[in-house]
This record gives structure tokens, C-alpha cells and sequence, in this order.
DNA sequence: AAAAATCTGTTGCAATTGCAACAATTAGGA
DNA sequence: TCCTAATTGTTGCAATTGCAACAGATTTTT
């Protein structure tokens, strides 16, 4: 994907695109499926944003447990709250899953004033403004599934925010893989299988593969 | 509190404030104790920040558990990732714990451009951001908090990051009753009574009040 | 295509947690 | 001040969860 096509210069025409990622020094990654883009350990004055392939974010206990903390996926900005605030979280890092272009814009030059492209400028801070409100609604969704008190109630939360956005006429799809979705429900795999057995068994959910659907009895 | 003290106006000299403050329309409102300030269901066009008193983020659950996301104290903002992306979230709703003045800011009236007072309006935006950005890293922490498995690292972890922004000299206090903060960890009370006993018997812990003091052993 | 690695699904057992019930203490209001 | 409500601290018991170990299925690598 084309710099420029990112989420980031929506509303912005080609031209003035061109203009803002040279202005803004903008600098383009790849990096192979399995690697680290980032390690919050060491402050980074940037932002990046995924322009192709997918990674996650996660976060290493003194234990050794592995938490995804989030899922990142095209078009998905990560490293911007601890860029803006300057606090540095030690022991998280994005991880490729698979191969990654990836798009590195400096917090200076999003903050700058710029007389050359002021118009588009403030489009761009709003729609980083969008892409930080909408991460952030997100954490919310993850403290409201961690919240839940047992493994069953963890899974519907969880299955429940995923069908919420599951656009009309599609089939809602886990993002992970079981064993994944352990480390991002933070509960033990084994225990998790048996609740989504449990749960086939008494007809409230239903999945193939990755698919799932779940079948509420609104009394 | 004036609306002008406010974090939000950070590093903008008085005059230019006051200026804004007419031309952003700001709305300031008194709430008592108990009373809804703003119920998420309705999405709305205001960021709110609290001037004085306190208040709390709650949200219910399908069983009509309530639980506490967050915590708004004096110069906190609430409202903004639902406001800013659009996205509403039912069941969320902002209460206040004490008798509370709040300013509300139109969201539009944050990322227009004006020519007026331009420079500091992109002061406004960056003090904007770093907000969003802060309030990001405590929905962050939260879930390193949950995303520990047993009560007692769910503990620890929780008070480890009060005593590291705890200023040096001061003693590290818990912001809450044990009830309270057993909501904030998810867990039962007992529960976590047993668990911070059992922490203060083996000397890992001391509480006096809501004042304590992990004792590390740097091995 | 074979071998290796990873993931899925299952189970017994031990550890942790939730629940309920209770007494003791503290805080808040009349 | 006294009375009431809320919070703290404790415990036995039941339910849930984590752990370990294993077999089968699937995916990836060679």
C-alpha cells in the first residue's frame, strides 16, 4: 500500500499527500514475518502505522507469560500514546506475524506548525485524533473482557464485541488462533478449550474453524 | 477552578485563553453528588472536563454488575474517544462522586481552524493530544493489571505502578477502600483479602491504612 | 513426501478463587 | 453523642482454573 493511501492523509488530495510526506519526513520499513518492529523499551519519537501485513502487540511478564496486548492490523497506528506523553513501557513490543510495510511519521512534525501545507496539517492531526480515540476504544473493550469474572463470561464478552462488528450478511471471525486467544483472554489454553467445549455442548455457541456464531436466548 | 487554569490551556498566556474560551463556546455547569453528567449512549459532540470535584466512568453489564473503568479526578477529561470517533458505547455513563463543576468543549470547535488565534489553538491540540495519549497509558495499565492470572500479581503489579509514580520522598498510597479496589482488579473481596494478608505474612507487603510499602527482594 | 513443529482437544489432579456467613471495626448522619 | 450503615478481616466449602501430560490433527519446513 502506498504511503499516501494511509488512513492517516484521508480527506487529503494527492498532491498535498506528496507534499506532507516529504515535508513531514516520512520513513518506510519492511520487515519479515516473525520480527520486531519496535521495542518500547527504548522511547521512540515515533508513530507508526501498518501499511501492509499484520502484527501484535505484546508484553513479557517477569514470568515469562506472553499477553498480546493488541492486534494490529492494516492501517492500525501503534507506538503514538507512549510517543506523545514520553512515559516508556518497558518489556512490550510489536511483533510481525507476517511480512509488514510499515510507515514511521516523527511526533515533532505532526505537531509542528507548517505555513506550506497548514490546511492539510489540521486534517491530519484530527485524523490522528480519530485513529488515538479509536485505539483507545479498544483498550476499553479489552478492560471490559478482562473484567469478566470466569472464563465463559471472558469468551462471550469477547465473541460478543467481535458479532457488535462484524458487518451485516458476514460471518463473525476470531482474529486468533485458539492458543492466541488464551494469551489475549489471559487465561490458561487447556482451560479455555473446555469452556468452548462446554459451551458447543450446551448449543450457545457454534464455530467452525475460525467462524463463530452465538446463539442467544433472548427471553 | 476557572475554566482557564485548565490543563487543556496549558503554556497559553491568559489573554489568548480568554480569547478561546469565547470563541470555543465553552459551557460550564454545575452537577451534584450522585447525578449523571453525560450517559454514553446518546454520543455527543462535548469533551467534558472536570474543574473540581470528582466523579467515575461506570458501566453495566448485561447482569447489571457495575463495574468502575476509571477514576476522573480535578483535570480530567472524559467523553473524548467517543466523541472523537464517533463510535458510541452503550451502557457507559459518567456519575459524580462529589458535587462537580465541568467545562464541555464542542468537538468541532477543537479541530476547525481559526485564524484568530491559530498558535495557540495548536497548543490546544497538542495539549489535547498528550491528554488522550495519558489516559490511553492508564487504560494500559489497567490491563497489565488484569492481564496478570492470580490475585496476588494482580496485587502486586497494581502497586508497583502506584509506587513508581509515587514522587521520591512520599509514601505510596492506594487511591481506593479494598472493596474498591477489588472491583478495580475484578476479583472477590475475600479474596483479596486473603491474598494481601497472606502478602503481609510473608513480609512482601506493609499496609498501614491505605499506605503500604512493598518490600523487593533484589536476588 | 517425509519429518518437524505447532496447534487442537481431552482429562485427572492440585491450586486458586468465589461465595456465603459471620464478627469486629470504622465512618457517617441524625 | 448515639445509631446506622459500610467496610474490614476471617474461614469452610464448592466451583473454577491452572498445570501437566498425552494423542491426534494440521501446518510448515526440509
Amino acid at each position: 500500500m502506498k504511503p499516501e493511501e494511509n488512513i492517516l492523509f484521508n480527506g487529503i488530495n494527492s498532491f498535498d499527500c506528496h507534499r506532507m510526506i516529504e515535508c513531514f519526513n516520512v520513513e518506510c520499513r519492511k520487515f519479515k514475518a516473525g520480527n520486531s518492529i519496535i521495542n518500547f523499551s527504548k522511547s521512540s519519537e515515533n508513530i507508526g502505522i501498518i501499511l501492509s501485513g499484520s502484527a501484535v502487540t505484546v508484553k513479557y511478564d517477569i514470568n515469562g507469560n506472553r499477553t498480546i496486548v493488541e492486534k494490529l492490523e492494516e492501517q492500525s497506528l501503534f507506538g503514538e500514546f507512549f510517543t506523545f506523553s514520553g512515559a516508556s513501557r518497558n518489556s512490550m513490543e510489536v511483533i510481525c506475524e507476517t511480512n509488514c510495510e510499515v510507515m514511521f511519521v516523527k511526533y515533532s512534525e505532526l505537531t509542528k506548525r507548517c505555513e506550506k501545507a497548514c490546511l492539510c496539517h489540521s486534517k491530519v492531526v484530527e485524523n490522528l485524533l480519530m485513529l488515538m480515540s479509536e485505539k483507545a476504544i479498544s483498550l476499553s473493550e479489552r478492560i471490559e473482557v478482562l473484567s469478566q469474572r470466569t472464563i465463559e463470561e471472558k469468551v462471550i464478552s469477547c465473541l460478543q464485541i467481535i458479532e457488535d462488528k462484524t458487518p451485516e450478511g458476514k460471518t463473525p471471525q476470531i482474529p486468533f488462533s485458539t492458543t492466541a486467544l488464551s494469551d489475549y483472554l489471559c487465561v490458561n489454553r487447556s482451560a479455555l478449550q473446555r469452556e468452548l467445549t462446554k459451551l458447543k455442548n450446551n448449543g450457545i455457541l457454534s464455530i467452525t474453524k475460525r467462524k463463530f456464531k452465538l446463539i442467544r436466548n433472548n427471553n
